[in-house]
DNA sequence: TATGTTTTTTTGGGTAGTCAAAATTTCTAT
DNA sequence: ATAGAAATTTTGACTACCCAAAAAAACATA
């Protein structure tokens, strides 16, 4: 069974390889990502390469074998389904909960996970609007525009955040900028490099160009 | 901050510790509980005194420190609420949660743990009976007699078992032999070693003596 | 195309935890 | 009191993970 270390690769890859468009991805960015030295994460590309988890070309990058990506679903399944069963049966606050989650999803059995996903009634995403894999490893990402994309002045209602940070997602649930909420984008303007977006029964809010980029919606 | 073998290690040696009236706990029995090699443990000891969470003794045994006994308290705080949590809130049996909390015990936070506490009203003892220890360490052990013990023919009901095995939960299940039933003792006999004991509302049961003194009572 | 910069890998070393087997100490029983 | 048994510690070795710094490869640019 791959330890916890090695489930955080994976997922680090997995969703480096997205964000990427399939290209390889490179053991630098991995190092960033995670945190740790670049001649750690070469080590860690071999181990992965022995368990059949990745393919490695040295000074080109890594991609996940089939295997290694229905683990990388199978971790994902259980951080979101955490995330969620924190927020929705225990109270917890959507800002506080990936924190918890990073920590859990390698210490609930498969027979908890399941019993999670009953008590929720088998749901499709997470708090933060991010799609949960299903129990065989199955994941449908959604391709909604952010808000850096999406048309002006129309109603929009929020589908996702794909950022963790506490202090972020704390500001976006003062403004009501969650997902299920519905908000309208005024102006976007290339030289501030700003977007203003007015949330339904929040405050209005100026967002830079990145930040923006992270904010997920659907047309209605 | 402890690993979480550190704290494994803490939790047998709090639990000999008791098992033993105060006495020195011996490598070898550790060793023995633990599951590992006598000379692994040796080395463990020396880290643990390093850490001052015991006094260690060489050739004799060891006992925990002040700081060590509040750590190990705190670590059955949280194995004892997540087993509670998981029959209470989850659903889930109690013959199977001591497994998930060996896990969960290492990974939930102080903030998780202590939500629980609230969502379960602070409650005083685990499905198994074990009491559970306070939010600033406290721990106190009630000293009921076991179905060994206790006197014949007399209405008890069972406040504790402590024996964690999966298919011993069970039986006792089965035979409605869980803490807040009730029983009476019929028999005890030395011949056989056997104590024969007829639980309030389910099948009769003979025990062999060891298995009985690990079902307590209290008096009514 | 040669030089300098950036990225990646290699090397040497460190911590935490483990085991098998040898050495040592303690216990037991004659 | 001492031999033998039992318990404990020591030794040498292993896996998993990590880092710093040197070496090598790839890239960029003049
Ligand atoms: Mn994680
Ligand atoms: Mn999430
Ligand atoms: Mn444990
Ligand atoms: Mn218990």
């Amino acid at each position: 069974m791959p330890t916890s270390t090695v489930e955080d690769y994976l997922k680090c890859i997995h969703r480096e390889e997205r964000s990427n468009e399939g290209q390889l991805v490179s053991t630098g960015k991995i190092a960033q990502e995670m945190g740790v030295a670049p001649g750690t994460v070469t080590a860690m590309m071999k181990t992965l390469t022995e368990s059949g988890l990745i393919r490695y070309e040295p000074y080109m990058g890594v991609r996940l074998t089939d295997r290694g990506r229905t683990l990388a679903a199978h971790v994902l399944r259980r951080h979101r389904l955490v995330e969620l069963f924190l927020v929705q049966i225990m109270g917890m606050d959507w800002s506080e909960v990936h924190d918890e989650a990073e920590v859990l999803e390698h210490a609930v059995s498969d027979r908890l996970i399941e019993r999670m996903d009953e008590m929720l009634g088998h749901p499709k995403v997470d708090p933060h609007g991010d799609p949960i894999p299903s129990a065989t490893g199955a994941l449908e990402e959604s391709d909604d525009p952010s808000l850096l994309a999406c048309a002006l002045n129309r109603d929009l209602h929020i589908t996702r955040v794909t950022d963790q940070r506490k202090e972020f997602l704390r500001l976006l649930e003062q403004h009501k900028l969650m997902p299920g909420r519905r908000a309208v984008v005024e102006t976007r303007d290339d030289l501030t490099e700003t977007v203003q977006v007015r949330p339904d029964g929040g405050e209005p809010l100026r967002l830079g160009f990145h930040a923006a980029s992270r904010i997920l919606v659907g047309r209605e």
